[in-house]
RNA sequence: GGAGAGUUGGCCGAGUGGUUGAUGGCACCGGUCUUGAAAACCGGCAUACCUUGACGGGUAUCGGGGGUUCGAAUCCCUCACUCUCCGCCA
């Protein structure tokens, strides 16, 4: 969410960034000018009520100490009371259409970012490593996976449906090697601090990242009483963030760097026919996730460090990526910058997005209420949040089987892997 | 699931329905004293919104919501959360 000030002082800039986003400004907007300068008059009206009725009532308490008659004092107290409700109700309505534009308006992009419209116009801004040769048709992994016995689409259908996995075997083993080597390295070597949240959370968590009101479609909800549903979490992000919603974080402590290991399960409403084969897009995966809680100033040298944990990850497995810069018309809801890893899949030819990572200022922060007191200053200013995958592991694993598979089609396991699987390479599983 | 106790400002902790946004302490900030520091003493110290050129003024907030009353932190209802005991359970 915008700053309330900041968008009625800024409005040119704001419709300006709206454009940017391939947006109408009026459509977002809407009549927001009109519906700020009423609300403000409405709040003076029920307010001036009440100072009448305080007053009025301050002096009820005077004469009657006195002895004295007070009931034309009480009469004018019993009348505002029946008017008051009335005109707050007006108000209260004025507020509630002011904030879902305002909540309705996605955050600024960064001047940094790249103008566009759509993901052809993202800037690529690095390229590590080069695609693995092979003297063979490399394929994809739904196909290695099924030979190898380590992937079981069908009956992840039977228990499940579509868009379900089992792992079997040392499938299994490298989806929770590789999260642990993540966790490991980020925990041991890029000072992040590990912390495991709860995977349904309630709908005050889900605004205050942004997930709700505007994309409940993409999430699924768990009835649990009236009024008090829960949500499965689409990423880590959301309990993360949420840890210090509604707090005040202490400068010196700035920034906090956490990690979490997670599944995370969206609906893919509105997918359909897109990526059905393999496990790129299923209802539930897991992901290792970075989230960073920064001082304004230093946000983006933030986002530069988050970003180059995420590649770390992939250098040390000896994947191919390229690091993409999202323009304008690209970018998530929230974010202010995004970078996005692609890692390269040699069985479908292609890049694919592992990690996204994003600056989201303090649009988050002023939805979910996170502040920090900035050294001889006694006021509270909202922070800056980060977060990024680090990595999405399915997609990991998608990329580890595909570009280390060898002729007989067995997958070889990055050295740096090896420990942690407990195996050189996976062989074709027995019947 | 059953029974009981609680939720007050950054923290601890008072509070008889009527200048209580709220006593006091700690923490924090400024000052006096000191070579410096500590201690002591003095002063300051909530948040949001509306209004004003500014000084200032106003409104709301004592877990959330609703009610009683001329007037609620204080009485009533309700919900949430925390704690204790019982039951059940990985």
């Amino acid at each position: 969410m915008l700053d309330l000030n900041f968008v009625r002082d800024n409005l040119t800039v704001v419709e300006e960034k709206l454009r940017q986003r391939g947006m109408d400004p009026a459509a977002v907007l809407q009549d927001f000018r009109e519906l700020d300068a009423q609300r403000r008059q409405a709040i003076a009206a029920v307010e001036t009520m009440q100072a009448r009725r305080n007053r009025a009532s301050e002096e009820v308490a005077k004469l009657k100490k006195a002895g004295q008659d007070a009931s034309t004092q009480i009469t004018e107290t019993k009348e505002l009371r029946e008017q008051i409700p009335q005109k707050e109700k007006a108000a209260q309505e004025l507020e509630t259409r002011l904030r879902q534009i305002l909540l309705s308006i996605p955050n600024l992009p960064h001047e940094s970012v790249p103008v566009g419209r759509s993901s052809e116009e993202n800037v690529e801004v690095r390229r590590w490593g080069a695609p693995p040769q092979f003297d063979f048709a490399p394929k994809p992994h739904w196909d290695l996976g099924e030979q190898l016995g380590i992937l079981d689409f069908e009956r992840a259908a039977k228990i499940s449906g579509a868009r379900f996995a089992v792992y079997w075997d040392l499938g299994a083993k490298l989806e929770r090697a590789l999260a642990n080597f993540m966790l490991d390295l980020h925990t041991r070597e890029h000072g992040y601090t590990e912390v495991l949240p709860p995977y349904l959370v309630n709908s005050d968590s889900m605004q205050g990242t942004g997930q709700l009101p505007k994309f409940a479609a993409d999430l699924f909800r768990v009835p649990h009483g009236e009024e008090k549903d829960l949500w499965l979490i689409p990423t880590a992000e959301v309990p993360v963030t949420n840890l210090y919603r509604d707090e005040v974080l202490d400068a010196a402590r700035l920034p906090v760097s956490l990690t979490a290991y997670t599944p995370c399960f969206r609906s893919e409403a509105g997918s359909y026919g897109k990526d059905v084969r393999g496990i790129i897009r299923q209802h539930q995966f897991q992901k290792v996730e970075l989230v960073k809680f920064s001082r304004p100033e230093d946000s983006y040298q933030q986002l530069e460090k988050l970003t180059s944990h995420a590649e770390e990850v992939l250098q040390k497995l000896g994947l191919h990526y390229r690091t993409m810069a999202l323009c304008t018309g690209d970018m998530g809801f929230s974010s202010a910058k995004t970078y996005d890893i692609e890692v390269w899949l040699p069985g479908q030819q292609l890049f694919r997005e592992i990690s996204s990572c994003s600056n989201f200022e303090s649009f988050q922060a002023r939805r979910a209420n996170i502040r920090y007191r900035p050294e001889g200053k006694s006021k509270s200013e909202f922070l800056h949040t980060l977060n990024g995958s680090g990595l999405a592991v399915g997609r990991t694993w998608v990329a580890i089987v595909e570009n280390y598979q060898q002729a007989d089609g067995s997958v070889m396991i990055p050295p740096a892997l090896q420990p942690y699987v407990g195996a050189e390479r996976i062989q074709p599983r027995k019947p």
